[in-house]
DNA sequence: GGGAGATTGTTTCTTTGTAAACAAATTTTG
DNA sequence: CAAAATTTGTTTACAAAGAAACAATCTCCC
């Protein structure tokens, strides 16, 4: 007789357990809980942290690079870049050589903060795969690297 | 003199090239994208797969259950299965002995539909890894798994 | 048995992200 | 050079998902 299942390890998920794409957003989402949860009095978003992060590392770069190599729609990127203005972390300027286009900067508040957000950072990126070894980690992202193309 | 960069791929990354988060956002979003490329006009999205698969291997499996095994939050998980119900495709029904609760089974049209279903999503899965070896497909499967903490 | 607390699901509100239509500037091409 | 097509960013409307408050039921414990 089938008794109803009543707890979450009984559950058979057959196929599903293998599918890259289910894995994929349980991975994430674990990542984004812990997250959160050790990290969420300093104020910056994973997305906004990593907006800044390559702002950082490519000052001058436009809105559309920026969104492209990072997956963030047009649309989104302008809310993002706003809400970032807003706080007076990014300046934006339009360049002469093409007057449609964006080139964001950081402020020097910004970077101070962003330098030293990127310590708790990419500490928290290590411990957040503290269940996998050293070698498995690193195996990991490469395959993930190899997997999106990132050379 | 720095040019402002222009194409994507000369935006400089550093870091953030291997952190976990990142690289596995940019993986989900590949998939989502190949996802509605190759298989548009089927209409089951992902998550409503998922949610029907795992329902018909666990018939009568309660709300809550299926939302704790596949990390979907209880808010959400009654709109999901609401709009399910509007097409027909689940029953609910509260158990005698916990009238709090809510146990879902598949109509049989949903059970034809999803078995059918079933054939070209892990057949999608199976291609959505296309630019990765076998090998590396599977060892990327395991690492998520031990990852996410699924045996 | 009866109240305190926990579980289960729903509702409402907010956040995050996408889609589609648009405006302005630029590039292409005939 | 001028019309057509493309690029860039913004706006508006919407969908997906989460957070918090709530109601109903159940469990635990006195």
């Amino acid at each position: 007789m089938d008794m109803p299942i009543r707890t979450a390890d009984e559950v058979e998920l057959d196929r599903l357990n293998s599918a890259l794409g289910f894995l994929m957003r349980l991975a994430q989402l674990k990542i984004y809980e812990r997250f959160f949860e050790e990290v969420g009095e300093h104020n910056l978003k994973p997305g906004e942290f990593s907006v800044l992060w390559v702002i950082l590392h490519n000052p001058g770069i436009r809105q559309s690079v920026l969104g492209q190599r990072l997956m963030i729609k047009r649309a989104h990127m302008t809310k993002l870049i706003r809400a970032l203005e807003d706080q007076n972390l990014v300046s934006r300027k339009v360049p002469d050589g093409d007057r449609r286009a964006v080139e964001i900067t950081l402020t020097p508040e910004a970077v101070t903060r962003v330098k030293q957000a990127s310590q708790w950072f990419f500490t928290y990126e290590e411990s957040v795969g503290a269940n996998l070894t050293g070698d498995e980690r690193q195996q990991l992202t490469s395959l993930l690297r190899k997997f999106v193309g990132l050379g």
